[in-house]
RNA sequence: GGGCAAGUGGUGGAAUGGCAUACACGAAGGACUUAAAAUCCUUUGGCCGCAAGGUCGUGAGGGUUCAACUCCCUCCUUGCCCACCA
C-alpha cells in the first residue's frame, strides 16, 4: 500500500488556499522574488508541456519562499486568439463562451497540480478590464507617432482570411494553418518597434543571464549589419543609383548590376532601348508574383538586360544594369552590385546569363582559378587581388579601408542597415482587442477618446469563416459617431494581433485589479522586473522582443524606472514520447489528469523534474513514474521507524546533502537534486533516521513534493507550514572528512587508491605512493620523471 | 545554405580538465510469502580470466596536456531557429 495521495494533495490544497499562504502582499522587510512562466492558451486541458513548464516554476518559486523571499507568482490566461473562433465556427458557439469553458476546465486542473499560485491575481487578455488597456497603450503609441497606417504587400492566408506577420510565414505557409501564403495590398496597423532597434540590440548586453542561444537568435533576428552605400553614376549622365553591400572588400569584382523589377529608375532606363517592350513584359510578369515565391530557392533565377550602362566608381568600367526577381525593392535599395566570383546567387545568375566575372579575393587553400573554371562561388576570406591599392590585404581589413577611401572620395556612404521590420498588428479578426480608432468622412483618421474606453468588442456576431472578419457584420458596433464632430462615422474593424497582450501582462499581474492605468506604478516599482521568467524556447523571438520593446515603450512614458522585463531566463526543452514531440496530431499524448489520479500529482512532478534537466528535451516513460511513486513510498515509510539520534554517519549524509541540494536548486539542476535526495534515503536505510534528519529532509524535498511533505512535517508534530519552516543551514563542520581516499595514477592510468589521513602533508603522500606496493610494481625500480598532485584528490607518476 | 545546441551502458541521465557511467529505470539472483503483489538485500559497460587482475571504452579522426566526455581543429549524425537580408 503507498501513502495516501488522494486524500493529502486534496486536504492541502483547501489549506493553502484558506490561508492564503501564496498571496503577495508588498512587503519592506523581505526581498522580492518575482517568479513567472508564459501564461497558457486556454485550449482546453493542460498538456505534459504546461505541467513541465509549470513544475519548474513551482519549485523554483517554493524554493524561494522557503528561503524567505516574498515571492509573486501569479497565473492567468492569454485568451484572444484564433483557435477560439475556429472553434466558434465549427462548434457552432461564441468564442467568449468557448474560451471561459476552456479556463473552466484548466484551472481546476492547475490547482491539482498543486502549484503555489496568487489566484486572487488571475487575469484573462479577453476581460474588457484587460483589453481596455491595450487600447490605452496603442492610443499612447498612436500619440507618440508609433503606431501608423500603411498600405502594404501583406502576407494573406487565404484559408484563416488574415494577415500574417513575416514572422508568422513559415516556409512560405501559414504558421497555424500552413495554407499557402498569398500576397494581398491592405492598410494595415504597424507599430514602429524600428525605432527601438539600437535599444533592443544593445540591451541584449545586460541580459546575462539570459540563455546565450536566446541571445544569438534576438541578435540575428535584429540583424544589424554594417555596410556600404556605393553610388552607381550612369553612363553619359550624373544621375546616381545607390546600392548598399556588406561586401566592400568585393567592389573590384562587380561586373554588372541588378536592380528590383518594383525599381523606380527601371522604367526610365529602359524607355526607347530596343529592350524597352521584352522587359516591361518581365516587369509585368514579377510583380504578379508574391514575395514568397520569388523568395523561395526552387524558383529559377530570371533576369533582363535593360540596355544601360553604370560606371563602377573604383576603376571607371562600364558596368550593365540587369533586371531581376531575385532582388526585392523592400531590402536595402532595390538594387545590388553583383560580383559573381564570391556570392553564390550572383554566380548562378551570372552563369545562366553568361555575365563576365573576376576574382577579387584569393582562396588561400587553393589557386587563384579562371573564373570559368568555378562551380561556386568563393565567399570566404583571403588576400584581395586585382584590387589595385588593395591587393595583398586580408579581405576583412580591405573591407574597412576600402570604405574610408571611397566614403573620402565621394563615391560612398559608410551605413548600417537593419533586418528588423516594424510590427503588423492589424488582424481581420473577431477575437482580440478592438482598435480603438474611428474613421469619419469629414475628419478622418480619429482616436477614441481615452474616457470612452474600453471599444467593447459586441458579444455576437456570425461566424461563418468566410469574407473576412465578423466584425464588419455587426452594424451597432460599425457605426459610430465621430468624437470630433459628432457626424456618423465607421468603427475600425480590425483587431490586435494576440502577441499584444503578451508583451505587458507581466506588468498588469502587479495590479491586476487597477482602473486607473494598465498597472499601479508603485506596484510596479516594488514587484517589477521579473527576476526569473520561465517558457518554451519557440518564444525566443517574437514574444520576448515584443516584450522587450514594451518595457522599453512604458520606460519613455516615465511609468516604470528600468529597460529590461526579465532579469534570468530559462527556456525548457520539449515533452517527448517515443522520441517525437508530444502531440495531437501524432496521437502520442499523455494526459497529466490520468497520471494525476492513477499515482497522484507530487509523483508527477517528482518525475518530470528527475528525468532531464530543465533546458534539455524529455523522454516520458511511465516506468520512471513508477519509480518516483517509489521513491515517495520510501521515504513515507522512514517515519514509521525513527530514533533518538541520528549516528555521525548520517549527520555528515545530511550536511553533504543540504550542500549539494542548495547549489543544485540555485542553478535549476532538479535532477541532480533529487538523486542526492535519494542517496539520503539510502543512508537513512543503512543507519535510520532520527526526526530532525527526517524533517530536513521533507523540507528539502518541499518544493517538488509540496503536499507530501507538508502532511509528513505535520505528522512529524509540526503546526505551521512546511513552507515557513526555513531552509536548513549546512555546516562545514561536518563535511571535514578525517581520511580521505588520494587517487593514484600512473602515466595518467589510475593505478591504485590509498586512504590517507585528511590532513596530510605533501612529503608523507609522497612517501606513501611510492611505498605502495602495487605503484612499485608499476614503477619497475625506474625513477619518477614527475610526481603531480593535487590536494585531496589526485596523485600522477611521470615515468 | 547560415546560426545555435546536442551525441556517454539495454534505457533516462551523472561527471565541464583530475576515479567515466552518480541517481533512477530495466534485467538477473536471493530473503519474506501457501502463492502473488508490495517490500528488503545483492549483482549489473564490453572483452580476456576460476580468480586476483588486465584490457578496451563517452559519434569518427587528429591535436593540446602529466591528465580530455570536458579545451582546440576537421568530419559525421540528429534536433531547433533562421534564410534570395545584398
Amino acid at each position: 500500500m503507498g501513502y495516501p495521495f488522494k486524500e493529502i494533495e486534496q486536504k492541502w490544497q483547501i489549506n493553502w488556499e484558506k490561508e492564503k499562504i501564496f498571496s503577495a502582499q508588498p512587503s519592506q522587510g523581505k526581498k522580492k522574488y518575482y517568479l513567472l512562466e508564459m501564461f497558457p492558451y486556454p485550449s482546453g486541458k493542460i498538456h505534459m508541456g504546461h505541467v513541465r513548464n509549470y513544475t519548474i516554476g513551482d519549485v523554483a518559486a517554493r524554493f524561494k519562499m522557503i528561503m524567505g523571499f516574498n515571492v509573486l507568482h501569479p497565473m492567468g490566461f492569454d485568451a484572444f486568439g484564433q483557435p477560439a473562433e475556429n472553434a466558434a465556427i465549427k462548434n457552432k458557439t461564441k468564442p467568449d463562451i468557448w474560451t471561459h469553458k476552456c479556463i473552466g476546465w484548466m484551472r481546476p486542473e492547475l490547482k491539482k497540480m498543486g502549484f503555489s499560485y496568487d489566484w486572487q491575481r488571475e487575469l484573462s487578455t479577453s476581460d474588457s478590464s484587460y483589453y481596455k488597456w491595450n487600447q490605452w497603450v496603442f492610443l499612447k503609441m498612436l500619440e507618440r507617432g508609433l503606431a501608423y497606417k500603411k498600405a502594404s504587400s501583406v502576407n494573406w492566408c487565404p484559408s484563416c482570411e488574415t494577415t500574417l506577420a513575416n514572422e508568422e510565414v513559415v516556409e512560405g505557409g501559414c504558421w497555424r494553418c500552413h495554407s499557402k501564403v498569398e500576397e494581398k495590398q491592405l492598410e494595415q496597423w504597424f507599430l514602429k518597434i524600428s525605432v527601438y532597434k539600437e535599444r533592443l540590440l544593445e540591451d541584449l548586453g545586460k541580459l546575462t543571464e539570459w540563455p546565450e542561444r536566446v541571445l544569438a537568435m534576438q541578435s540575428n533576428w535584429i540583424g544589424r549589419s554594417q555596410g556600404l552605400e556605393i553610388y552607381f553614376r550612369f553612363k553619359g549622365s550624373d544621375r546616381v543609383i545607390p546600392v548598399f553591400t556588406t561586401r566592400p572588400d568585393t567592389i573590384f569584382g562587380a561586373t554588372y548590376i541588378v536592380l528590383a523589377p518594383e525599381h523606380p529608375l527601371v522604367k526610365e532606363i529602359i524607355k526607347g532601348k530596343p529592350q524597352e517592350k521584352e522587359a516591361l513584359k518581365f516587369i509585368a510578369k514579377a510583380s504578379k508574383e508574391s514575395n514568397v515565391v520569388r523568395a523561395s530557392t526552387d524558383v529559377k533565377k530570371e533576369g533582363i538586360f535593360t540596355g544601360s550602362f553604370v560606371i563602377n566608381p573604383v576603376n571607371n568600367e562600364e558596368i550593365p544594369i540587369w533586371i531581376a526577381d531575385y532582388v526585392l525593392m523592400e531590402y536595402g535599395t532595390g538594387a545590388i552590385m553583383a560580383v559573381p566570383t564570391h556570392d553564390q546567387r550572383d554566380f548562378l545568375f551570372a552563369k545562366a546569363h553568361k555575365l563576365p566575372m573576376r576574382v577579387v579575393i584569393e582562396n588561400p587553400k587553393s589557386q587563384i582559378p579562371n573564373p570559368k573554371e568555378m562551380k561556386e562561388a568563393y565567399e570566404g576570406q583571403g588576400i584581395q587581388v586585382n584590387s589595385a591599392q588593395f591587393d595583398g590585404l586580408p579581405n576583412e581589413e580591405a573591407k574597412i579601408k576600402i570604405s574610408q577611401w571611397m566614403e573620402k572620395e565621394g563615391t560612398a556612404k559608410i551605413q548600417t542597415h537593419w533586418r528588423l521590420r516594424d510590427w503588423l498588428i492589424s488582424r481581420q479578426r473577431y477575437w482580440g482587442t478592438p482598435i480603438p480608432v474611428i474613421y469619419c468622412k469629414r475628419c478622418g483618421l480619429v482616436p477614441v477618446p481615452y474616457e470612452e474606453l474600453p471599444v467593447q468588442l459586441p458579444k455576437d456576431a456570425p461566424f461563418t469563416g468566410e469574407g473576412g472578419s465578423p466584425l464588419c457584420k455587426v452594424k451597432e458596433f460599425l457605426n459610430a459617431r465621430c468624437p470630433k464632430c459628432s457626424s456618423p462615422a465607421q468603427r475600425e474593424t480590425d483587431t490586435m494581433a494576440t502577441f499584444f497582450d503578451s508583451s505587458w501582462y507581466f506588468l498588469r499581474f502587479c495590479s491586476p485589479g487597477y482602473d486607473k492605468g494598465p498597472f499601479d506604478k508603485e506596484e510596479a516599482g516594488y514587484w517589477m522586473p521579473v527576476d526569473q521568467y520561465i517558457g518554451g524556447i519557440e518564444h525566443a523571438i517574437l514574444h520576448l522582443l515584443y516584450s522587450r520593446f514594451f518595457t522599453k515603450f512604458f520606460q519613455d512614458l516615465g511609468l516604470i524606472d528600468f529597460s529590461e522585463p526579465f532579469i534570468r531566463l530559462l527556456t525548457q526543452g520539449m515533452v517527448l514520447k517515443d522520441g517525437q514531440v508530444m502531440s495531437k496530431s501524432r496521437g502520442n499524448i499523455v494526459d497529466p489528469d490520468s497520471i494525476i489520479k492513477k499515482y497522484g500529482a507530487d509523483t508527477l512532478r517528482l518525475f518530470i523534474l528527475f528525468a532531464a534537466p530543465p533546458e534539455t528535451e524529455l523522454e516520458w516513460d511511465e516506468r520512471g513514474i513508477e519509480g518516483a511513486s517509489k521513491f515517495l513510498n520510501r521515504v513515507w515509510r522512514i517515519q514509521e521507524n525513527l530514533k533518538d539520534s541520528a549516528d555521525h554517519f548520517l549527520i555528515r549524509a545530511l550536511h553533504k546533502t543540504i550542500k549539494k541540494v542548495s547549489e543544485d536548486f540555485q542553478g535549476f539542476k532538479f535532477n541532480t537534486a533529487i538523486a542526492s535526495l535519494m542517496e539520503l534515503t539510502n543512508a537513512i536505510y543503512q543507519s535510520g533516521a532520527s526526526q530532525q534528519v527526517l524533517e530536513t529532509l521533507a523540507i528539502m524535498l518541499s518544493p517538488i513534493a509540496p503536499h507530501f511533505c507538508e502532511e509528513l512535517w505535520q505528522i512529524l508534530g509540526n503546526k505551521e507550514s512546511i513552507f515557513k519552516a526555513g531552509w536548513p543551514k549546512y555546516d562545514l563542520a561536518f563535511l571535514k572528512e578525517e581520511k580521505i581516499t588520494i587517487v593514484v595514477q600512473v602515466n595518467g592510468k589510475l593505478r591504485a587508491k590509498i586512504e590517507v589521513a585528511a590532513d596530510i602533508s605533501e612529503k608523507e603522500l609522497k612517501e606513501m605512493v611510492l611505498a605502495d606496493e602495487k605503484i612499485k610494481t608499476w614503477l619497475e625500480n625506474k625513477p619518477p620523471k614527475n610526481f603531480i598532485l593535487i590536494p585531496q584528490k589526485l596523485v600522477n607518476i611521470v615515468v
